[in-house]
DNA sequence: CCTGGAGTTGTCCTA
DNA sequence: TTAGGACAACTCCAG
């Protein structure tokens, strides 16, 4: 055993051993080394878990112990308030360093300011890291140093700025430090057992950052040349879908930086691809400096003026929504392969989103939840900030009168139906023509594809275009301009 | 402090 | 069939 006091690696979000900055750090210091993960439900401020994170949080976390295990280390779990757990590990393990990665949720920054604190006055020292954002929010402001709140100018601001750290390998084999005795995984039930309804999730992902970095690298390659078009088309897989490892941390922005941007040097279509795709990786970034300057963001319209919005209180439509059942295909589409999958294609998360604010004039922040909960790459800032942008509460957000058509969405990006057949397959045997619109189709057709509008699938619950003028009257009336 | 161009992702009507 | 303009006004941000 090694004379050394150990230090303890606090991992968070950033779970993996690639790439890991805190990590990285924590092995040159050559002392024995504590990797630690706190499952924190009870400080104030933690919002819970979604159920779709929680079945991922417990695939990551065994993969992380894998990872670890295979560099001669073994991962800590523990439960309870972060801040009480690190201080009882500090004194268990005789610890003289804690490093982690930086997080940068309102209820993080306090949650880590608090440790720092605490491990100071006990004369430990912390230090923190960036691996979760490529440029962190204090480093990026306007001419007149303010943060950016329009997205066009802080992309060409982080352009300018950004350069990918170089890639540093981690040892192969870490000393580690005298093992305590630690939390069981399986006793912290994060996976669904009765029903388990997260077999449509297992279809879909692997969960890991050994399957982080295949997925990146099967999108550069096979992908990315056509992604400024197909990025919108929910009937081809053609989106990146590392969403979820991202949020997790299983890779970290850097490196698919530093991936992607090989082949921005190839120039043409592929560098075309690739830019767009980083554009949509800064997305990601913007919107955490968005919440890191105005953390009011999760909880209250950023646009004060959408306070007085006439939000209708209808259970009964937003249970419909969440079920996919409001008679519109590309809605419904969505909507169930959201429940299925714990993913929705981009496209048709605002589509989705703009249905239940503007058509059904349900409040952002039932959808927002929603979300929270069946997402499996659930993440607060992305979350608010995308869901703002589509009500146009937002900051930079679509113009109100921006309501999407259900049905010419569906034929743009869905023009032979192939993702709403998937997923609905009460109306699989509509022809193309009116896969999007099937209570429009003559009583033959739906009679010939056995489809019963009210009986096995459902009429749409609003006319399209009186739901469409309904919302522009009441974004209106908020403005004072009803005449 | 002032100025002026710009601002992720649409829809609908008209000619 | 297709292209263009209205939809609203406001805030942001660089110079």
């Amino acid at each position: 055993m090694s004379a050394k006091a150990p230090i303890i690696v606090w991992f968070r979000q950033d779970l993996r051993i690639t790439d890991n900055p805190a990590l990285l750090a924590a092995a040159e210091t050559g002392r024995p080394i504590l990797p630690l993960y706190i499952l924190d439900e009870e400080s104030p401020g933690t919002r819970p878990l979604g159920g779709a994170s929680r079945w991922w949080l417990h695939h990551s976390l065994e993969s992380l112990a894998a990872n670890l295990c295979e560099r001669g280390l073994q991962l800590l779990l523990r439960r309870g308030m972060a801040q009480v757990e690190l201080s009882r590990v500090v004194q268990e393990s005789g610890a003289a360093e804690v490093v982690w990665n930086r997080c940068y949720e309102p209820g993080a920054v306090a949650r880590d300011t608090a440790a720092k604190e605490m491990l100071c006055a006990a004369g430990v020292s912390a230090e923190s890291f960036n691996g979760s954002l490529l440029i962190e929010p204090w480093k990026i402001e306007t001419g007149q140093g303010a943060p950016y709140k329009v997205f066009s100018p802080y992309w060409r601001r982080l352009r300018e700025l950004y350069q990918a750290p170089a890639f540093a390998e981690l040892p192969q084999s870490l000393p580690a430090a005298k093992e305590l005795m630690p939390d069981e995984l399986v006793g912290w039930s994060l996976l669904p057992s009765a029903p388990d309804w997260a077999g449509g999730i297992r279809d879909s992902f692997s969960v890991g950052e050994a399957a982080a970095q295949a997925r990146l690298a099967k999108f550069l390659d096979d992908t990315v040349v056509d992604y400024p078009n197909n990025r919108n088309r929910p009937d081809h897989a053609d989106t990146s879908r590392l969403s979820p490892y991202l949020h997790w941390g299983e890779i970290g922005p850097h490196g698919v930086w530093r991936a992607a941007a090989a082949y921005l040097d190839k120039g043409g279509a592929v560098a075309r691809g690739a830019e767009a795709f980083l554009r949509e990786l800064a997305w990601r970034d913007f919107n955490h400096h968005l919440l890191f300057h105005f953390p009011e963001l999760a909880v209250s319209n950023w646009r004060k003026h959408f306070d007085g919005f006439p939000w209708r209180d209808d259970p009964v439509g937003l249970i419909a929504w969440q079920q996919g059942r409001t008679g519109y295909p590309l809605v419904d589409a969505g909507m169930r392969e959201l429940w299925h999958t714990g993913f929705m294609h981009n496209r048709v998360r605002m589509i989705v989103g703009s249905f239940l604010i503007k058509h059904l004039m349900i409040d952002w922040r039932s959808g927002e939840s929603w979300f929270w909960d069946t997402l499996v790459d659930a993440d607060l800032a992305n979350n608010v900030c995308n869901w703002q942008w589509v009500a146009g509460s937002g900051a930079d957000a679509a113009p109100f009168f921006r309501i999407f058509n259900p049905i010419s969405q569906g034929e743009k990006f869905d023009p032979v139906g192939s993702y709403v057949r998937r997923w609905i397959p009460e109306i699989a045997g509509m022809p193309d023509k009116w896969v999007h619109k099937p209570w429009a189709a003559p009583d033959y057709v739906r009679a010939a594809a056995g489809l019963v509008l009210g009986e096995n699938y459902p009429e749409p619950m609003v006319d399209h275009a009186n739901a469409r003028a309904r919302a522009l009257k009441a974004y209106k009336a908020l403005r004072g301009e009803v005449d």
